[in-house]
DNA sequence: GTTCGCAAACCGACCAGACGGTACGGAGGA
DNA sequence: TCCTCCGTACCGTCTGGTCGGTTTGCGAAC
């Protein structure tokens, strides 16, 4: 245990403050005695308050993308069919984001707050995200598996409303188990997505 | 147009820094250049910052709110369906949504920074908000025009994901209008709400 | 095994400035 | 004369961040 890292009680701290009483109502002192560490201990390990916040976007979105990556390559190797492979993918997005809940808590209240730059990426990483998940939607559209009388941003936009709005109203002490909820959801998010019969007509 | 009423020019102002700057890194001094007054004429009319960032929650409350009742007393006087009164409730929800794009901005964003009575105030508008929408998916249920293996919790998530999630994919300047967004996400939704036929056991 | 050297780790008092809010007075209509 | 409306100058507080200095860990020298 030795030194008892610092960066990890820092950050530990900084995601449960900022989850709980958000980025700009908490104070870089409040930080550090939550973490039972000094200001300056602190500031040798990060730069800024802004690192706090974008340590935490940046660990969510590097955790997200290589479970993203596995699991469609899984499926490639596999030989999965297109749906297998995106009712994986879906509830795995889901069930990694209820046992990250406060991180998606920040995730959506501060995007605002991260300097520029450092919005500009996260944003660049989600798109890169949403397109791995588009292209899979597209192959499934291809084979006739999926609808192709909705647009693919519609259908990406609807299902990580359920993925983002999750931290606003799920909790791990009522009633519905993480996997109740991963494997409900997709099964609508599914439903709504598969082919109908009626292939859509040139006009509006 | 006498004194081009000073409290519409400041609420008009605070919307838009709020929605595009976001609330705690706004500064009073901003909007009150931003309207074109004062700080004096402004605390003349407003108790507080938190008084402006409370009163864009209370009218979109209010506004959709009304718009919830009228439909459903309306349906309710012509004798409509369940699934159609549920489908009018749904299109207008995310048109207004889209009408009011900033104040949902704001509105998911910024809910921990009001003070805590007024956030319980919206907590409880909200819940009698879904209190009602909840009586109508119940009623569907018990008619058998909707499925049953679903909690009524997570259908009530699921859709209003949907309109909390507008404001940070759609924009009225991209190719998609607000009513077919409207129509198209209420269809998705609805969709996955139909009974399937199979009726749920008892056991999980 | 003890001492030395030195870099990394850490401390905490201290800024400069920005913030929300207030005090007070004047203007002007009733 | 009074009251509402509003302008201006100002206040106390708190913030993120800094900086000079001290402590600690540890390999090397002897």
């Amino acid at each position: 245990m030795r030194t008892m890292n610092v960066q990890d009680q820092v950050l530990r701290a900084a995601l449960d403050l900022f989850s709980t009483r958000g980025y700009a109502t908490t104070s870089v002192q409040e930080i550090v005695a939550a973490a039972g560490v000094t200001k300056g201990a602190m500031y040798h390990y990060f730069a800024s308050k802004d690192d706090l916040l974008f340590a935490i976007y940046d660990r969510l979105l590097s955790l997200q993308k290589a479970r993203l990556d596995e699991i469609v390559a899984a499926g490639a190797e596999r030989g999965d069919g297109v749906e297998d492979v995106l009712r994986a993918v879906c509830v795995d997005v889901i069930s990694t984001s209820i046992e990250f809940l406060p991180e998606g808590t920040v995730f959506t209240r501060s995007q605002h707050m991260l300097m520029p730059d450092r919005q500009a990426e996260v944003k660049r990483r989600r798109r890169e995200y949403h397109e791995e998940f588009e292209a899979l939607l597209l192959r499934g559209i291809q084979k006739g598996a999926f609808r192709d009388d909705v647009p693919t941003a519609m259908l990406i936009a609807h299902f990580f409303s359920d993925v983002h709005y999750l931290s606003q109203w799920y909790s791990p002490a009522g009633p519905l188990t993480a996997s109740q909820v991963a494997e409900q959801l997709t099964e609508l998010f599914l439903r709504g997505l598969r082919a109908t019969g009626i292939r859509a007509t040139g006009k509006g």
